[in-house]
DNA sequence: GTGGTCTAGACCACA
DNA sequence: GTGGTCTAGACCACT
């Protein structure tokens, strides 16, 4: 899996995995029907308790993101109509109102605000690519 | 006070208090020698718990960037020495960062995401003009 | 067979099996000697894993309701003795019990809780006979 | 509070306290604002894990039917609109429905299986008053 | 006082 | 092999 889990960021680790699968999701990365990693295997990977992996994926299920299947493991929910997953400019508004609130606050232009995103955005597509 | 208080933030309020004025300082919103809302007022407007708003301030206090003077109440310090208060750009970047990895994981594209946070940055200053 | 298998149901699979086969019994629906249908064909019908329609078969047996006859396949055991099958009102009362329980702490007037039965055993009988 | 926890269900405890949880708030006999009991509480009452009581409870706040109150405890949400609390039938069917299945498979009359509600339904009434 | 998070380990059930 | 449940205990954060 392509995330990344920063057991110092104070969000609970359970709500990492939650919201980046959330968003894999939206962006289609992950695509329906895919079979997800195992609790175990994505525990071990990220060197955390296997029920941590699993409050997790209890949530995406209870969300109707993800689906159980008895005794085979969880896949990515194949019924993904209109609720539960939404669009991906949904998921990411939330965190841009919330920077352009805190741009106004420090004073800043909306044209230097954009600027910087630019800086940050550039930055984070080069990690890929190399 | 033009700042927000969300109760369903997991960010504990105390928090919230210490970041907003933190960037209202740093932005100069808040200058040198002000007076601060009383702690009562500000509980009470935001419908918290006093002794929240006295953490958050005490907080600040000890981080420089308020003094308390006697019989007065909560002033923004005067010596503002550069430990306290940053430089704007630094405090946003953060939050941008997480967005622009966010608008990855989503799979849009920059272009697409600079849209939408000039959008959001035209929103939340229009709100405050009328 | 006149019976329904629902996947998203937390009742494991070979148990949904079990009870049902076990009520068809006791209502007279599967006489004595009759034959059950393959392991393969029940599973391949509702899309199970034959293991797990097995399984089923393999409880019924040992609970003395079927038969195993070799090169022919299951029957309903001939000797129903009266340990193995029970009378239809004890199968059926549990279930109206807790039915009885969820009624009151929902608020529902005993009344109203036998005319919505009323409703649903109308609807139940109606989708069989056209 | 008045339910009932039975270790020897086979469905998990959690799931027993989200169920009867969901019955009184629709049933009224959990209002708006009332106060839940905390979760040591409710789990040295039943001799249970806090952190199953914990999970109860966190599944419904999720669910939108609870809201917890930092450092006070949890509360019966007070937005009680339309999603999440549905109404009495609605909860109450599901069993019912089931129960007629069951009636049918057993060959029994849906007179008979009307007359053997009423009995546990009066039996269910009677164990309150005295 | 309140709830939340995480860990470690044991046991069960399903396929 | 898969996930689920429960326990016990430790630590943290908020009010």
């Amino acid at each position: 899996m392509n995330f990344t889990i920063a057991p110092s960021d104070p969000t609970p680790i359970y709500r990492q995995i939650v919201d980046q699968v959330r968003r894999l999701i939206a962006g289609r990365v992950l695509v329906q029907g895919q079979e997800m990693p195992s609790v175990r295997a994505l525990a071990q990977e990220h060197a955390i308790n296997p029920m941590t992996v699993s409050k997790a994926y209890s949530l995406l299920e209870a969300e109707g993101l993800l689906e159980r299947r008895r005794g085979i493991g969880m896949l990515v929910a194949i019924n993904q109509t209109r609720h539960g997953s939404a669009e991906p400019e949904d998921l990411l508004r939330p965190s841009l109102q919330a920077a352009a609130q805190q741009a106004k606050q420090l004073g800043l232009s909306p044209r230097a605000a954009l600027r910087l995103y630019e800086a940050c955005l550039k930055q984070t597509h080069q990690e890929e690519t190399p």
